[in-house]
DNA sequence: ACAGGCATGTAATCGGTTACATGATTGT
DNA sequence: ACAATCATGTAACCGATTACATGCCTGT
């Protein structure tokens, strides 16, 4: 799976800009894919040429010119050929993790700082999440496959959450502990 | 984060070959990490010749040589920089969700074997992680933020494991629906 | 005889990000 | 006056993967 082939699914219901495409990026694609201008706007030129994409100049009013790229038979074979193909396992690399998982070389202060801070983009991302969800729902924006999409990144950053806090509970206990040893 | 910041938090407990911590890569850190031989082996290079790591060459009897990595103190400081540097978003890209969004593309039945390939393999991994954590708790091998990790890996491959097993059931009665329909 | 584990390493390539460059319009 | 939104594009760089090369030992 590349960028290639989620811009190809993408253009597969309406033509779209890159600026719409990196739009989608940043909002229901948010939890488990994005990419960057620097990915899309080569990947459509370059699709473009290759006969999988058509462009069309759009002149606005009050706002420059957009390229809205329309997929082709052939963009939409080569589509079908990644649906076909097969799966790739998850590529996930997290940071928050990484540092949880080193934590004992450094203060737990400093940690429970880690899981906090999670905590608060966590809800943000879930309470976007949910927005969304519910806003497709209630106008029908959603086919069965994206809303099931959307509740397994709901219902993750839930447990997430969840895990979170308890996490920070338990931090804090032991943080409390401590105290206590030293004046003890 | 990169692979460099990760490989000398590995190396702050003890010293490890190139090849042990391959195999940490594909154990503990599975669910949140992961780097192959040709980044772990060129890093190690890397860093030995900067001073951070000192390597030793470790002649062992029925098995080929290995070169075991110490962390320097100069390796302790880079570590340290790096726990206390602001923290990256995590990095997630899912091949099976972006099929289970552009689902309505392709049959049914073939997002229906996605899922149930994705249950199988979540159902593996969540009894490999499940093995590890309850061995590194009756060894006492785990810090308290080890064990606060592993139980996040837990509880999110379990929620999806419930998501994913709803969603079948949901696209198998849309299935039986259609059946319906077309014969009636 | 052969697969699998142990062990290290390199070269070619890839897919992608970051930062920069440009510029009009709208709202505060 | 200034920030934000809309809009496209490129060049330098980066971090990493894949595939290849090598070779010994153990178990079946």
């Amino acid at each position: 799976m590349t960028s290639q082939d989620v811009i190809l699914g993408i253009l597969m219901k309406r033509s779209l800009s890159g600026y719409d495409i990196k739009h989608m990026f940043e909002t229901i694609f948010s939890y488990f894919y994005n990419a960057s201008f620097g990915t899309i706007y080569p990947t459509l030129s370059k699709m473009e040429k290759e006969g999988l994409l058509t462009k069309e100049s759009v002149i606005q009013q009050g706002r420059p010119n957009k390229n809205v790229y329309s997929i082709t038979e052939e963009g939409q074979k080569h589509f079908k050929a990644y649906m076909y193909s097969p799966i790739q396992t998850n590529e996930f690399k997290s940071d928050a993790m990484t540092r949880l998982f080193f934590g004992e070389f450094i203060e737990v202060e400093v940690i429970i700082e880690y899981l906090e801070n999670g905590v608060t983009s966590t809800k943000e991302d879930l309470e976007r999440l949910r927005k969304m969800y519910e806003n497709g729902k209630s106008n029908s924006l959603m086919s069965q496959t994206q809303e099931l999409c959307i509740q397994i990144g709901i219902e993750n950053m839930e447990s997430t959450l969840r895990t979170l806090m308890a996490g920070i509970e338990r931090l804090s206990n032991l943080k409390v502990e401590e105290g206590q040893n030293e004046s003890g």
